[in-house]
DNA sequence: TTGAAAGCGCTAACAA
DNA sequence: TTGTTAGCGCTTTCAA
C-alpha cells in the first residue's frame, strides 16, 4: 500500500527522493526516454512511496498543448446527446484524453462562448454536438474560432452538423439526416399513406430542415403532392408533437399519418392520440428518428430511424487527435428500424377488414 | 468585430499592444482591482484587438488552484446519472467552473483510477455519482485519496452515496433511499399486498441495500414476514428485470406485486409481463423507483419514488466550492408519485368486482 | 544515461 | 495606480 500522500508533492520532492534530477523523473515518467533500468527503479518507487501525481496543468503549459477535449451538447440529460456524449468519453479515454463537457441549451451565442472557454482550457478539440442553426452571421463566427483554435493548435470538430464552408479548418462527423427522413417516409408511403403529417423543428435548425427535405424528396418520388398543411414546424420535443397532434386532431385529422422527426416528438404524439382514443397504427401510424431507447419502450414499439450515435462520438473522439492525414470527416450509416407503429390507412384497406377487426 | 485571432496570443502580447505591463492585464482580467478606467480600456481593446484568450492552465499553474471540477458517474448515457450530471452542470456553469466527465462503467478501480486522474488534473472537486459497493478495502483507498484530496486544496464529494467514515475528509449529498422504499413498499402493502417480490441489485451496492432494508421495514411494521425467495439481487437494469420477472412466471408466480429498485428494473418487469399476457395492475401492481422519464412513458404509467436528481447534482457541485462554513452536508427529499401501475391484488377483491369488471 | 537551466503563460508580492 | 520580478511544476534543449 502506498504510504499516505503528503499535500503538494511535486516532481522535485520525488527527484529527491530518488536522488536524480528533475528531468530524470520528468523522463521515466513520460515514458518513451532511454533511463537506466536501476534509475527507473528508484524513482517509481519514490513514486509510490510519495503518492506523487503529475500536475497535468503544469506539463500542459510546459508542453504547450494539453490532452483535455471539450464537448458542448445542448443538454447533458437528454438521450440523443447523451448517448453521442458516451460515445466521446468511452473513445478520449482509450486515447488518454479527459473530457470537458458543457451545455449550450439550445443558445448560438452560448455555444460561442463555450468554445471560446474551451479554447481557453486549451481544449486539444472541441466537438460540437447535434444540428445547427442556420444563420450566416453565427457560420462566420464560428468559423473565426474555428482557425483561432487550428493556430492554437487544437481542432473544431463538427458531429451531426454541416460543415463551415469558407474553408474553415474544420473536420466533422455526421450521418445521412435526408437518407434517413427519406427512407422513412418512403415506407409510410409503400403502406399505402398520402396524407403524412411532418412535426419537427426549430426551424432553422440543420437536423430538422435536412429531415424534412428528405421527407420532401420521398413525397416527390412517389408523386404525391406537397401539402403545407401538413408540415408543422416548431420544437424537437414531446409537448411539440403533442400539442400540434392534439390539435390536428381537434380540427378534424387530415393524415393518416405522421413523421415525428424525432422520437421525442414521437412520444407527444402518442400521448395526444392516446388522449384523443386514436389508436396507433389502426387510425394513425407514426414514425420517428434517433431510435433512443424510448423508442422501444412505448408501445406499440415505434417504427424509427437508427442513428449509431455511440458511434458518431468515438468518431468525433478520434478526430480530435487524428493527424492531417487519416482525419478524413467521416460519415456514419443510418438504417430504417421498422416496429409496430405503422399500418396500412384505414382507407386503403377494404371495409370489412375494419368492422371485423373492431367487432 | 474581432479581428482575426492571431496564434498563441500571449497576456505579453496584450500587454505590448495595450502599452502596459503584464501585471495591469491580468489585474483588469481578474477583475476585482484598481485600475484606471482609461487603463482598462486599452487593455480591453486589446484584448479583443488580438482576439486574446487566457490560458487557464497557466493562471491554475500560478494561482496553484483550479477553477475545474470532476464528476464520475457510472455511465453517461444513463438517465439517472445524466440528470445528475445536468445538475452539476448547471450549477458549475453558474460557478464559473467547468467539469471534467469521466464514466466508471461501475468498476470501483476505475473509479478509484479516475479519482486519481482528476487529481492530477488539480480539480477542486471530485464528485462520486450514485450508490457505493460496501467493500472495506475499496473504502480504505478512497479514504486515502479524500485525504490527499483535501491537502491538494480540492474536496471530494459523494453523491447519493454513504459517508467513508474514519474522519475521511469528504463533503456529502444524498437522499433518502431506505425512506422512499419504506414509502413505496407501504403503498403496496396499504392496497392489500402481502406478496411482494423485490427485484434489484448489484449485491452491496449501497442503493440496493438501502432501498431493500427501506422494504424490509415496510413488511415488519405491516407484520409481513419476510421471505427470502422474494427477494431477488441482481443488478438494475432491464434485462434483470426481465429475466426474474420471467422466472418468476414461469416457476407459477407467488407474488400479487413487484418492487422493482428502480425504473430500467421495472422496464423489464412489464417486459415480462407483456410477453407472459400477464396484466398490470390488473393481475400484477409494479413499482419502481428513481422518476426517470420512462416512468411516464410505461403503459400503465409507473408508480415510483421521486428523486430530484437535477437538484441533487446542483448541490454536489455547490459543495466543491463551498467554504468549511457551508459546507453542510446535505440531504433532498424524496416523494412517491402513485400513477396507474398498482391495484388491489386479485385475492383480495371480492369475485364480484373482478368479473364484472372484464365483461 | 544523466544533469543544468531556460522557459511555458500567468499571478502576486513588493516597490515605486 | 502601475511596474518589476520571482515563482507555480513540468519539459526539453544542450552539455557532460
Amino acid at each position: 500500500m502506498p504510504a499516505a500522500p503528503r499535500a503538494g508533492v511535486t516532481l522535485a520532492d520525488v527527484a529527491a527522493a530518488a536522488q536524480v534530477s528533475t528531468a530524470t523523473v520528468s523522463r521515466v515518467l513520460s515514458g518513451n526516454y532511454p533511463v537506466a533500468a536501476r534509475t527507473r527503479a528508484r524513482v517509481t518507487q519514490a513514486v509510490a512511496d510519495l503518492g506523487y501525481v503529475m500536475n497535468v496543468n503544469a506539463r500542459a503549459l510546459a508542453r504547450s498543448r494539453t490532452s483535455t477535449i471539450g464537448i458542448v451538447v445542448q443538454d447533458v440529460a437528454e438521450p440523443f446527446f447523451g448517448h453521442i456524449a458516451r460515445g466521446v468519453e468511452r473513445r478520449a479515454a482509450e486515447l488518454g484524453l479527459a473530457c470537458l463537457i458543457m451545455a449550450s441549451r439550445g443558445s448560438k451565442e452560448r455555444e460561442l462562448e463555450l468554445v471560446d472557454l474551451l479554447r481557453s482550457y486549451r481544449a486539444g478539440g472541441v466537438i460540437l454536438v447535434g444540428g445547427a442553426t442556420d444563420d450566416r452571421g453565427y457560420r462566420t463566427k464560428l468559423a473565426h474560432r474555428a482557425r483561432a483554435l487550428a493556430d492554437e493548435g487544437g481542432i473544431l470538430v463538427l458531429c451531426g452538423r454541416p460543415p463551415l464552408g469558407d474553408g474553415a479548418p474544420t473536420r466533422s462527423v455526421g450521418y445521412d439526416n435526408e437518407g434517413g427522413a427519406f427512407a422513412v417516409t418512403s415506407h409510410l408511403l409503400a403502406q399505402g399513406h398520402r396524407r403524412i403529417a411532418y412535426v419537427g423543428g426549430p426551424p432553422r435548425l440543420s437536423t430538422h430542415t435536412h429531415r424534412l427535405a428528405g421527407y420532401r424528396r420521398a413525397l416527390e418520388q412517389h408523386g404525391v403532392a406537397w401539402d403545407d398543411d401538413l408540415v408543422h414546424v416548431g420544437r424537437f420535443d414531446a409537448a411539440f408533437g403533442r400539442a400540434t397532434v392534439a390539435g390536428l386532431l381537434r380540427h378534424g385529422l387530415a393524415a393518416t399519418a405522421v413523421f415525428a422527426a424525432n422520437d421525442e416528438v414521437a412520444v407527444g404524439v402518442y400521448e395526444a392520440a392516446e388522449e384523443a382514443g386514436v389508436a396507433i397504427p389502426g387510425d394513425l401510424s407514426v414514425v420517428g428518428y434517433d431510435d433512443v431507447p424510448v423508442a422501444t419502450h412505448l408501445r406499440p414499439r415505434l417504427t424509427t430511424v437508427s442513428v449509431p450515435l455511440e458511434e458518431l462520438g468515438r468518431r468525433a473522439a478520434e478526430l480530435c487527435v487524428a493527424d492531417g492525414a487519416d482525419a478524413v470527416d467521416a460519415v456514419v450509416g443510418t438504417r430504417l428500424v421498422v416496429r409496430d407503429s405503422v399500418a396500412a390507412p384505414r382507407a386503403a384497406t377494404e371495409p370489412g377488414a375494419l368492422s371485423s377487426a373492431e367487432s
